[in-house]
DNA sequence: CTGTTTCTGGACATGCTGTCTATGATCTCC
DNA sequence: GGAGATCATAGACAGCATGTCCAGAAACAG
């Protein structure tokens, strides 16, 4: 019954979904074709077409896998209503995608296609849009760009980070150093990064 | 003879450049096959092959003209020995991106499994990456994070910003606006950008 | 053991690919 | 305006991956 189908289901689905990952990895999303993937997952073609439509919807389910994850865990850490911004949220994507490195690497480097970056992206912005509307509200400000814009940035600079991070060699610098460092250029700026800030000499 | 070959040639080159990039734009580029490219060209399908040897190249040579062009833009903004900070060359991508508009935006939005965003990501953030190493040197400081990662995070932070730009709805905001606003974010920092600095009151 | 569900190999039509050849079109130069 | 070069073209071809189907094998619950 339902018993039986779930567990046979979920360890067939398992392995296509891991199969693909390392495959996709390994030579590129367009380059892995289904024939690839169940020979890798150890299973017939003919199965994998009784549990997705083709290597999109594969892909796809990989995608919402890890987003709704991740969705969970910022839903965790941003429950607090601690408006101001104290890069829990960075570090709880850092900490995740070093659980799942190989799915983050897949989706951040834009393979198949780019939709699962995007997606991605929206959902990332989306939090961070939230934060910062949140801290301009709270302290009762009016913010001198777009918001949006800013979101747009903050994110786009953190998944470049977050992919150079996923594929740095090891020993890796700790998630903790990372998002400090994140941080701190969010908080004082890259002048002041490069040890140089122009306007206080 | 080659003056013949030249003008037919390029017209057909440059057909089948604009047919790729529009069709991809409309239906994704793992969507559009050769057949498609050469009906929207107006040219025969063996025509394709006697000029590139499969949709890939075709890709590669839209990638790699439009980073020529860029390369050159940035090299003539960079040439002063001004090796401050001043927001040209990140205007002068903007500038070129309102130039064409099409193929930045299937660069930027990761068609093509993403092979063209990431050869895009290394000549801006090379680029970046001078930058801060000569202001750093120019002032004989000691940076405080690594210049590397520095450069993947402003250039990640350009990108995103860039590709909402292009997709924004008219009337589009002017790019020196839009780049000054990157330059201030820079510069100040993302507090001081929601009009709030915690460091400060 | 029985019945249900999943897995499987093999066969099939389809569509796109990349190559080739023989022919047609276009232009230069004389 | 004709000769010669170069490019464009249609059509045919084998190769390969796709997605669908079926009949039977395997795994499991009760």
């Amino acid at each position: 019954m339902t018993v039986v189908e779930d567990r046979r289901s979920r360890r067939t689905r398992g392995a296509l979904r891991d199969a693909l990952v390392s495959l996709v990895l390994e030579r590129g999303y367009a380059a892995v074709t289904v024939e690839d993937i169940v020979a890798a997952a150890d299973v017939g073609r003919a199965t994998f077409y009784t549990h997705f439509r083709d290597k999109e919807a594969l892909y796809d389910h990989v995608v919402s896998s890890v987003l709704e994850e991740l969705e969970e865990r910022l839903a965790e850490v941003l429950a607090p209503e601690d408006a101001g911004f104290t890069g829990q949220p960075v570090a709880e994507v850092f900490r995740h995608a070093s659980e799942r490195p190989d799915a983050y690497r897949m989706i951040l480097r834009g393979e198949g296609d780019g939709r699962g970056l995007r997606a991605f992206e929206d959902a990332w912005s989306a939090t961070a849009h939230e934060t910062f509307t949140a801290r301009v509200k709270a302290n009762a400000v009016r913010p001198r760009v777009d918001l949006q814009v800013l979101a747009r940035a903050w994110v786009g600079e953190q998944m470049a980070v977050l992919l150079w991070w996923l594929d740095a060699p090891e020993p890796r610098p700790a998630t903790d150093q990372v998002v400090e460092t994140l941080v701190e250029l969010s908080r004082r700026g890259r002048f002041w990064a490069t040890g140089f800030d122009p306007d206080s000499r």
